[in-house]
Order: C-alpha cells, then structure tokens, then sequence
RNA sequence: GUGGGCGUAGCUCAGUCGGUAGAGCUCAGGAUUGUGAUUCCUGCGGUCGAGGGUUCGAUCCCCUUCGCCCACCCCA
C-alpha cells in the first residue's frame, strides 16, 4: 500500500520545531498586547467574493492562486488567502467599526496554490495587525515603531531593512497609472516578457521589475511622486518624522508598490538578505478605502502582516532563539529499584503541582545508566534521582545536567523546596 | 505555469566502470553489579522513490512517472 503523504506546500510542524514557534507567537503577541491590540479569530474559509472585491480582480492571487471550490448548497468558497479582508469583514458584521478605534491581530495560517520554495508554501502562517478609525500619521508611525521593536526583542533589527513609500489616494494612483502605461506602451519592445504582460494587468508591478532593461526604460518614466496631492505628502513626510524621531531607520523606495490593489497611502515592507529570494518578512500598509469597498460605512484602517514561516527560519538561521525557550523539560525522574516507580509518581506530582515544573517521569524501567542517558536527551535541566537507597533514607539525588555540576543529596520535601526555587529565580 | 538540481537505513551521505550495498548519527545492550553529555565493543535497521525497457543479470544504462529542493513568476 502507498503511503499518503502530506499535500505539497502544506508542511507538518514538528515537536523538534514547535517551541520555536510557540517562542516566536509568544514574543508577538505579548508586543501587539502592549500596544492595546486585542486578538481576534476568523473562519478560514469565507465567500470568495470577500476576496475578489478586497484584494483586487485580476491580482495573481485571485487569479490564479486561491483554493476555491463550491459547497453543498453551491456557494463558491475559498481558503483564505491572506488575513486583512475577513479581519475586515468580522469587524464590519459585529459592528466594532461603529463610531470607535479598534487594534486587533489575529495569526493562522493562509493558503495560496503557489510552487513552494524557500520560504513560500501553499499553507503558511502568517500573524497580522489591523487599526481602524485612525486617520493620521501617527499611527501609522506606531504601526511601524511597534514591528521595528519586535525584531529589537527577537535580536534581528541589524538583520532587517524598513522599505517605505506612499501610493497616494486611489485617484491620484489612477492618474498615474494611465500616464505610465501610455509612456510604457511606447517602448513596449523594450520590456521584458512578464513586464510586457503586467502592462495589462497590474501596471504598477513593472516598477517592481528586476530587469535591468526594463529598469533602463523606467529612468524616464513618470514619477508617482508627482501626481501626489499636498495632502497625501505631508502625511507621508510626518510618518516618516515620527520614525526619525523614534530612531527607525528607514529607505524610501518609490517603487515599492505591493501586490494588493487595496492599499493606499503609506506602504512598507520589512526585508532581509538572509533567506534567500523570499526576504519580505513582514509588510503592510495603509488602506483607507476597504471598508468602504466591502460595504461598510467609511472607515481608515491600516496594517500589516508577518509571514511566520520566514522569520521562524530566519531565527534559526540566526541562532538566536534563547535556549530557556526551546526547553520543554525542567525536571528528569530517574527511579531505579524495587519500588522506587511508586514513590516516584508522588514526587512527580508536587513537583508539577506545588513547583509549576515540567516533569518528565521514567517509564519503561531500565538501568541507572539508561535512565540517565534519558535525563540527558530529555534536554531536562535537572536530574532527580530515586534509587533503593534514597528511598529507604526518604531521600532524593539532585542532579544538574547543563554543566559538570556536582550532585546532592536532599530530603525529598527539602528537594521540592530547592526545585521550586532554582527554577524561580532562573526558569 | 516555466527552468535547474536531487531521490540509497529513521536522519546525513558514500558506493557499485552492470554481478541485489556501506559509514556516521540515532536506537537497544555491554565494557563500568547505582550516574548522562567524552571513549571502546556488539546488535537492530534497506523491495537502492515507483513502473517499464535493454541484459544471463539493473541500485548503476535508457524511457516514463511520482516526490522533494532551489530559482523565475508572485508574495508573508
């Protein structure tokens, strides 16, 4: 019989890998709570309209990348494939939109039936942010304050670079975008293939372009910055004050565009060059007109989202995962001896109750040494050892397994004690 | 969807100019009758990705197919 096997780009998370991301989880969102964000959780399947009026028609991932399919009752469904159109929708139906602000995240994973590479699957996982009913700068300057503090927290801020720009408001990006492709389609034959095609379907995206002919072609091409309104600039250059005055280092790229058709003003983009060619690690943007577009009353909204999957790899990559947060055992119970396994069911149980510890008991039985050999793979940081002598004396050996620590020997309540308060102070 | 690379033990890989395979790690046991992470010994473990062809004989050569990885496209 064949075996089955997992779809591909839809990848098993294994105990050896998940307390990296529980780490990382963690670490976000203890942030996005410090800065009042409240959690929010949305189904992964919605309408596939949701994401046809948010997203954008003819964007490759509407196009061609969702994973849609008809239900019994014959509506077209889809698997998410990213976070800020139903963060949108839920706020919208429950009405948290009305009259108020609103921080709110949310993470899971999204889909997307793309060819799977380093760093890009078909089911990824992705932690987002979205505010609503701000209209200003300033938030959108805290939006990013708060990211470029996570990777301050995570030890990879000289491994990251902020990319900001501004897309201006829809008509001004409409002016723009009917200029450029008149001035693009008189040098069609000078572009490349996929730029030649983009010049139907999303414009934009040939600024994006790493051929450096097509790049020749767009030093004279108009620029968006001069289709901005007065508004539109002094929005963008108070964000980018805030951002100095924070400390956040950052690089204006006027070609940065986004994929996504609903953006509008301020746009950024965290990248690295240490992934290899996925390096967005994390991106959003400003997207005033999306309520709106869904049905909703006016509403600003800004956000962004972080692929977890790269900044997971990238953590490893960097070796900069604490080794406290990919522990999962404090405690390895060797019992060695007749009735030694009995008593030790009792020492395990304080010890979880009374110490809050992560206790690994032996089972299976098993000599001294193999016991031990146990303790050490377990990653456990502590040994307690109950042999036939300690059990008669009502004793226990504690034993440190990190370093080349002595061991020593304690009453069994006294030993509770001393756990508790190692790992207090230490865990 | 397009290109390139790779599929041999649970993992990382070597190998056979065509005669059905080996190492390290892991795991189990022992040297050390109660002490791990270092050392030494022993053992467990493979339809050599799958199907077909050529051949006396294929893991190796040819064809097909599936899977994985990387890159393009696109994006977190």
């Amino acid at each position: 019989m064949a075996k089955i096997q997992a779809i591909r780009g839809m990848n098993d998370l294994l105990p050896t890998e998940s307390p990296v991301w529980q780490y990382f989880e963690r670490t976000v969102s203890d942030l996005l709570k410090a800065y009042g964000y409240r959690e929010i959780r949305m189904p992964i399947v919605e309408q596939t309209e949701l994401f046809c009026r948010s997203i954008g028609e003819v964007t490759d991932i509407v196009e061609k990348e969702m994973y849609t399919f008809t239900d019994r009752n014959g509506d077209s469904l889809s698997l998410r494939p990213e976070g800020t159109a139903s963060c949108v929708r839920a706020a919208d139906q429950h009405g948290l939109l009305f009259n108020q602000t609103q921080r709110l995240w949310y993470a899971g994973p999204m889909f997307r039936h793309e060819r799977p590479q380093k760093g890009r699957y078909r089911q990824f996982h992705q932690i987002g942010a979205e505010c609503f009913g701000l209209a200003g700068p300033d938030i959108d300057a805290e939006l990013i304050i708060l990211t470029a503090g996570l990777w301050k927290k995570l030890g990879i801020q000289s491994d990251v670079t902020l990319q900001i720009n501004t897309l201006g408001l829809p008509e001004e990006r409409a002016a723009f975008k009917a200029d450029l492709v008149a001035y693009l389609s008189k040098h069609v034959d000078q572009l490349d293939e996929d730029s030649q095609r983009r010049l139907e379907s999303n414009p934009l995206r040939i600024l994006d372009s790493k051929n450096e002919t097509t790049q020749q072609v767009l030093n004279d091409a108009p620029l968006l910055e001069d289709y901005l309104s007065e508004e539109t600039r002094s929005h963008f250059s108070s964000v980018l004050d805030y951002l100095k005055q924070a400390g956040v280092a950052y690089s204006v790229n006027p070609r940065l565009v986004r994929g996504l058709d609903y953006y509008s003003k301020t746009v950024f983009e965290w990248v690295t060059e240490s992934l290899g060619a996925q390096g967005t690690v994390c991106a959003g943007g400003r997207y005033d007109g999306l309520v709106e577009q869904l049905g909703g009353k006016a509403t600003p909204g800004i956000g962004f989202a972080m692929g977890v999957e790269r900044l997971v790899l990238m953590l490893k990559e960097l070796d900069v995962v604490p080794a406290e947060a990919i522990r999962t055992v404090d405690v390895f119970i060797v019992a060695a001896g007749e009735g030694t396994q009995q008593k030790a069911f009792e020492l395990a149980s304080t010890l979880r109750e009374e110490g809050g510890l992560r206790v690994l008991q032996n089972m299976g039985g098993g000599s001294f040494k193999s016991q031990m050999k146990k303790a050490d793979k377990s990653g456990a940081r502590v040994a307690l050892i109950l042999g036939e002598q300690e059990l008669e004396n009502g004793e226990v050996v504690i034993k440190d397994l990190t370093a080349e620590a002595g061991q020593r020997t304690l009453g069994q309540e006294d030993a509770v004690i001393h756990l508790k308060k190692l790992f207090d102070n230490q865990g």
